[in-house]
DNA sequence: TAAAATACGATTATTTTAATCGTATATTTA
DNA sequence: TAAATATACGATTAAAATAATCGTATTTTA
């Protein structure tokens, strides 16, 4: 299997939430109930999304994150490693040949890692814009959105 | 995270030794061996595969396995259909709204899917004579590989 | 007909992922 | 300046997915 996480499921719906809204700061509680994702478990991702320069945390009483940079600047890629998750398709990227055990005899590595990087590839250049292009063509009423 | 399963690699290591052997069948124990694969595992994994029709099951006292059709034509994603895994990256594929319960208020499941889309024609497009085309080009005498 | 091989359901162990808990800290505004 | 509203974050627990193992049956061929 290979499947995207919940954890990066819920950070794209947030971000794709942050990015319709770009001018208020909304805080995690209110994320956590609009967006049904409960609230310590999405509260940690924001922390994570935030030490990495992806969103900025507004402190007080009317606090919460809005987006850092311009969506088209926020590749899947930068979220993925902000979750400390990673796209590899196998464990021996890194170079730390230590990471598997059968690194030495195994012969299906270097192809592997070909895919791999195409796979990258795709990730990479994928961005929040892409998560937000269906709300700008059908000029949806934001305002009015459950989520 | 996003990753082929142990199973999968298994597969893929498999399925490469016996295509360095196209001509005689292999037991499973002796894959097992050479290839450091707990037994039972892997010899279920090659029963999903001859089901598949991917490989050929021998019966009997020089029985084994070999490969079923030329390595060209083993996608990627046949060996993962085989092993009942999936390469989606969201639940949500297969038109099944029941597969996941945020369906109906999800606005990510789209774009997620074009990327998806990519994915699985990169991984289709992969075949086995991408593992065996080291072999080939460095003219390795595949009679003392260990592996 | 015995040996060597595959077939396969069922169970257990391990690892990873997801969710929750508890407490500390920072900021704003009335 | 105090109370309310937020974020910060380590630690723990729960749930799910993956990996490994067990036990027994069946098939073929030397
Ligand atoms: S060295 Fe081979 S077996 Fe190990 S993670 Fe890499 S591809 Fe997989
Ligand atoms: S519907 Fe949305 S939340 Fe559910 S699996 Fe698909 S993308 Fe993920």
């Amino acid at each position: 299997m290979i499947r995207f996480s919940k954890k990066i499921e819920y950070a794209l719906g947030t971000l794709q939430f942050l990015g319709l809204h770009q001018n208020t700061p909304i805080s995690a509680r209110e994320l956590s109930i609009k967006l049904k994702i409960p609230y310590e478990f999405l509260s940690k991702t924001l922390q994570q999304l935030a030490r990495s320069g992806i969103v900025i945390a507004n402190y007080g009483i009317k606090g919460g994150y809005h987006l850092a940079k311009k969506p088209s600047e926020i590749h899947f890629s930068d979220i993925i490693d902000a979750l400390d998750e990673n796209a590899s398709v196998v464990d021996c990227v890194d170079g730390l040949e230590a990471s598997c055990e059968r690194y030495n005899y195994c012969n299906i590595k270097n192809p592997l890692l070909e895919l791999q990087s195409k796979i990258f590839e795709l990730i990479r250049s994928t961005t929040l814009e892409d998560l937000l292009k269906d709300f700008k063509s059908t000029k949806f009423d934001v305002a009015n959105l459950d989520c």
